[in-house]
DNA sequence: ATAATGCTGTCACGAACCTGTCATGCCGGG
DNA sequence: CCCGGCATGACAGGTTCGTGACAGCATTAT
């Protein structure tokens, strides 16, 4: 999963970023408008964290451009304004969710799950493919029944595998569901390696990781 | 898929070349106007990428005289520019979809799948013809219902094919969707052979390509 | 603090696969 | 019967993918 933050609070921002990484969240983070603009230009993202007071411009207006423009990429709003009034208009300019300053952490982790998983039309915690659950909240899984000890790289895989059941996923898609514009030097090559990881883990049962050469990587059920 | 790029730009360009050419788009490179014309001359596409500023004139003149000509291939207009005028005159002329640079690639990738789709009065993402479904997309196909496993290149020639259902396609007018100027050694024997090895992949159903001795292939179901 | 464990990504090499050429044989038309 | 266009098997070269081994780093246990 990949969210932009847009937040000129670089401590705050820091905080959440590490904080998101940890559970296999990669959080991309601009501090003014002009460069939330830039990357979404750049990239597309699962959601976004949008400070409302930001140096340049502010985060309602940016909303209000991005969905006139069409883009329907869930939005948290996060902001030390927690009136009534400061509430509807963000809602109105069509944020999905609104976070009042200070919050938890996980509190913020578990609203960004909630927004990612209804653009996903998913209603459970779990997600199911035959013998195959898997739990995005805690990034567990089990298999026939078994537990599988899943790293949080691995699970990063399998989450995008999984949300697009049944459609290939280019590899670069995934290289870009996995890791930020920092780690900018890892190949794609690494892909490869954790598609093999996984299908080693999943070795036995039905669930199956298909390559279409030159198209991507798609998990499904044998047969 | 064969589209035109005209853009000088180059390393951009070439960018855009490689990663559609992944996508078994073929994409010829133009990097003034007036190449631009002698590709058009030469070839027709599916659609084309056309840059605003170009060092011998405006890609919005080339546009009005290729549309003043009668030609309507879909054309996507790429641009620094982004403002509203800029875009209403691209419009004007009869671009059919416009992107501001930068831009990601897959969504311009996306835009052009809209473009040509809708260009074909197509509806859906997949092509059926008897008890064969073809889905562009990912380039995979079933008949009656297994699962066929294409190539590229298979995927290009049945693509052509199936597009233009129940007419003869010339195999130079194969070999021109299948190959750019830069694959220029290849022999048209390419195009029999990939006839040869869909009719074999086909074997056992009522979905046929038909030869008809000096003027080219059709595909079309038994009977 | 130090050791141990586990995760991550690189490298390298081999396997699998795709692609196009060649050579040979087929078929239809004159 | 001959010729030109077409069909198809075999093969070589190239590319993409899979995977084991390994080193660096982080986290955890001692």
């Amino acid at each position: 999963m990949r969210v932009l933050m847009i937040e000129d609070a670089e401590d705050l921002a820091e905080g959440v970023v590490t904080h998101l990484a940890r559970s296999g969240v990669v959080c991309d983070l601009a501090t003014t408008v002009e460069s939330a603009r830039d990357f979404c230009a750049v990239q597309s993202y699962d959601a976004m964290l949008l400070d409302i007071n930001l140096p340049d411009g502010s985060g309602l207006s940016f909303l209000g451009k991005l969905r006139a423009a069409g883009d329907r990429t869930p939005v948290l709003m996060l902001t030390a304004l927690t009136s009534v009034e400061d509430r509807v208009a963000a809602l109105d300019k069509g944020a999905d969710d609104y976070l009042g300053k200070p919050f938890d952490q996980r509190e913020l982790e578990a609203r960004l799950r909630a927004l990612v998983r209804r653009d996903a039309d998913r209603k459970s915690e779990q997600v199911a493919l035959g013998p195959l659950i898997y739990a995005p909240k805690d990034r567990s899984a089990t298999l026939d029944g078994k537990r599988l000890n899943l790293t949080a790289r691995e699970a990063a895989v399998l989450d995008a595998l999984i949300r697009h059941e049944g459609q290939y996923l280019s590899k670069s898609r995934l290289y870009d569901s996995l890791y930020g514009f920092e780690d900018a030097d890892v190949g794609e090559n690494a892909i490869e390696l954790y598609i093999a990881r996984l299908r080693k883990k999943f070795a036995g049962s039905t669930v199956t990781i298909t390559t279409q050469r030159g198209v991507g990587y798609r998990i499904g059920l044998d047969g």
